[in-house]
DNA sequence: AGCACGCCGACT
DNA sequence: GTCGGCGTGCTC
């Protein structure tokens, strides 16, 4: 017997099947999917590599046959289902076989937990300077230079003395030994969610839920396989159709997976399904180790773990009896993988639904223009949830236009109302959440005099000004100490705009100095419990004012929450590209989703320069259908997706000549090709940000109403891109992009 | 990706 | 006459 192999090298050279003999020791243990250990090449280096296939005869030289060494230790075959998810990913995102493999496989990897260890000094540092000239007496030159690094810095990661200072393990174990310091190791991962276990709210459903449960359930009973779109808006009672779905799929005897954004993984939308559903039920989140997460496998192949909650990778969870797959949020970007093979969740799931007779659910209040597009085709069943399960009424939309503000002499970054709003809330001891965009989150460094721009050296951005005196690149971390002087002109006129989630917060101190405000933006939440202490500080009532970007905007209900401000709605509407108008419609649609979920009705503000803007006008009358109605006539028009199929063709390299040199030499390679008249081409041009941690990007882009010819021009550039045997610069595809590059 | 084979320059 | 540079090609 033979095995065809995909080996663990990540070349395009290699990514094809190799057949291995299988030795009579492993006849009846090498199958399909089993992970085995071969070697390769003429060293005969033992590596890993993946069993795609078994044949009874080969079509290579019998004589260069090798053996399968064995079978991997540690590791769990996957079935043939991921296998074919595998094929799929490979072909519609175009990666390697073993990109796509090792997304589907349940790998273990190293099983050691992520510790970080601290050496802590436990003299004082008159004792340690003794101790220091001591050991500098007995040539102990490594104890004397951690000892004296300690007098200044008491508290010192580990990796940074046995890296950096290069002093031993051993020479810190014999301090420790005699008492002068200790080692503190802590765990950087939070743990897994614990289970205690609340009252389960089952709640009876209404007309508008029950006919969807009933639906699916009869078009299971007749062996249809459909996928279903609901769109409900927020706090319709989304998730309580879910659990129905899942409860009945749990009876039938199947399994059920759903996807969540990682964003909206907290313990309290888990508490839940904890409560209706125990211990069946798993969650994978990203900060799990992949140990955690293969642990999590296991539950799952012993047939103890019946429903898989995470992220996008949930999807690949190795069950034997599937029976459906609820993307809730699914328009939310986080479900397009953003590092190769870069897959669409949504897509995947449809395709793993489809080999394993299993139904897809979609849900959200703003579903992607994609979703919607196919459910108007009837390719998707199409249900609303029009009304909010507490009986609110939706929130009031208010729109501000700042250049009205700005002619009768506010100067201030709130309109009047949103300020006399603020105002009144406050007085009630309502809460209030305040938004601004993520792009243009921090304040920019000019010159007053010349108008320079302080930029960072590494990136195409500008520096941004930070409370301790520093200019910050959000990009790649670069700091330098802020300076008056212009490096232009010599002035020193050089002042920062403060335009970030810094700035409001400091407005809003000085406005109403008796609010409390917390703050949220990447700076304040560098940790995830951050994260969580701020959300759960916030709704714990111990803040009135909850600043933040757009991380605050999904899926978290505030009971107290009864006014929501877009501060800047501009920046949503003013990035360059296509899918601008759509993520900024459901920006403000989700922020008001905020706003009023407890008993009191909510109120929106939406501050614009932009006040006729279709997305801020649609969101004001929260519709939809209508923005829907508008924004697919300009896809249609302009063949973007849903309409048409874009591919985005990245190149990028340290020398900037090469790089645009590349992009032309690609450019007219399209040019060139057969089908080019059946395609469109924009580009090459800079990326948007065009230059990052000193690698210079550039971009193109290719329309085609036909996905497969887009997969035909992507393996064109590459296998020509190929010949040219580039080291220094990098050509990167994306299909279907959600967000320019 | 890694490793071997192979064909040219500066050294004992 | 030899050691070693890394260009080209193959890996079941």
């Amino acid at each position: 017997m033979y095995a065809e192999v995909i080996i663990d090298i990540s070349h395009e050279k290699l990514d094809r099947p190799f057949t291995y003999k299988i030795p009579a020791r492993l006849e009846n243990l090498v199958e399909e999917g089993s992970r085995v250990d071969i070697p390769f090449g003429a060293g005969n280096k033992i590596i890993t590599g993946y069993v795609i296939r078994l044949t009874d005869k080969c079509s290579y030289d019998p004589s260069k046959i090798k053996e399968i060494t064995d079978i991997s230790k540690g590791s769990v075959k996957a079935d043939a289902n991921l296998i074919k998810l595998a094929t799929f990913i490979r072909k519609t995102y175009g990666s390697t076989q073993i990109n796509a493999l090792k997304t589907v496989m349940p790998v273990k990897k190293c099983v050691k937990r992520e510790v970080n260890r601290r050496v802590v000094s436990k003299m004082d540092s008159n004792k340690l300077l003794c101790l220091a000239e001591e050991a500098s007496k007995k040539h102990k030159n490594a104890q004397e230079r951690l000892l004296r690094e300690l007098i200044k810095y008491p508290d010192i990661s580990y990796t940074f003395i046995t890296g950096k200072m290069n002093v031993s393990a051993q020479t810190i174990n014999s301090l420790v030994k005699n008492d002068v310091i200790e080692v503190i190791s802590e765990n950087v991962y939070r743990n897994p969610i614990k289970v205690d276990r609340p009252e389960d709210t089952k709640n009876i459903l209404s007309d508008e839920q029950m006919k969807i449960v009933n639906d699916v359930n009869a078009d299971i009973a007749a062996n249809k396989r459909e996928t279903y779109l609901i769109h409900g808006i927020t706090g319709s009672g989304k998730t309580e159709v879910y659990m129905h779905l899942i409860e009945d799929r749990i009876k039938e005897g199947k399994q059920a997976i759903m996807l969540i954004p990682e964003i909206a993984l907290t313990y309290q939308n888990l508490m839940r399904f904890y409560a209706r559903f125990g211990n069946m039920v798993s969650v994978i989140h990203s900060k799990m180790t992949a140990g955690e997460r293969y642990d999590q496998f296991l539950k799952v192949k012993e047939g103890q773990v019946r429903i898989m909650i995470g992220p996008r990778s949930a999807l690949f969870t190795p069950f034997d009896n599937l029976g459906i797959v609820i993307i809730d949020e699914e328009h939310e970007s986080s479900y397009k993988a953003e590092n190769m093979p870069k897959y669409h969740a949504r897509e995947v799931a449809e395709k793993l639904c489809e080999l394993t007779n299993s139904v897809l659910v979609l849900g959200s209040a703003t579903p992607s223009l994609e979703s919607y597009y196919r459910a108007k085709q009837g390719i998707y069943k199409l249900y609303k949830l029009n009304s909010r399960l507490t009986g609110n009424t939706l929130p009031t939309v208010y729109v501000e236009d700042m250049r009205e503000e700005l002619k009768n002499g506010n100067k201030s970054v709130f309109s009047k109302r949103l300020h006399d709003l603020i105002k009144d809330r406050l007085e009630k001891h309502e809460q209030i959440m305040l938004f601004l965009n993520r792009r243009g989150v921090s304040g920019f460094v000019s010159c007053r005099e010349c108008g320079e721009v302080i930029k960072c050296p590494h990136c195409d951005v500008s520096l941004s000004y930070h409370k301790d005196g520093m200019l910050k690149c959000h990009y790649c971390g670069y700091e330098k100490p802020f300076s008056k002087i212009c490096p232009k002109c010599g002035s020193e006129k050089v002042r920062g705009f403060k335009a970030g989630t810094q700035m409001i917060e400091d407005f809003v101190r000085k406005e109403f100095p008796y609010a409390l405000t917390l703050r949220m933006d990447a700076d304040s939440t560098k940790k995830q419990e951050d994260y969580e202490s701020i959300l759960s500080r916030f709704s714990n009532r111990e803040a009135d004012i909850l600043i933040g970007t757009q991380m605050i905007v999904k899926g978290h209900d505030f009971k107290g929450v009864t006014l929501v401000g877009i501060v800047a709605a501009d920046m949503a509407l003013n990035s360059e590209d296509y899918r601008a108008g759509e993520r900024a419609f459901q920006q403000f649609v989700q922020a008001g989703g905020r706003a009023g979920r407890g008993d009191n009705p909510g109120e929106v503000v939406i501050q614009t320069y932009q006040p006729d803007h279709y997305a801020v006008n649609y969101a004001k009358m929260q519709d939809y259908e209508a923005f829907y109605e508008d924004e697919i006539k300009y896809r249609e028009m302009l063949m973007y997706p849903p309409v048409g199929n874009l591919l985005g063709v990245q190149i990028t390299g340290e020398d900037e000549k090469r790089v645009i040199k590349l992009s032309s030499v690609i450019s007219d390679m399209i040019d060139k090709m057969p089908i080019r008249k059946d395609i469109g081409k924009i580009g090459p041009a800079n990326a948007t940000l065009s230059k990052k941690c000193d690698i210079y990007r550039r971009v193109i882009y290719i329309k085609s109403i036909d996905y497969d010819k887009l997969i035909l021009v992507k393996d064109t550039i590459e296998t020509e891109t190929d010949k040219f045997n580039l080291t220094k610069e990098t050509v990167m595809f994306d299909f279907n992009p959600m967000s320019g590059f």
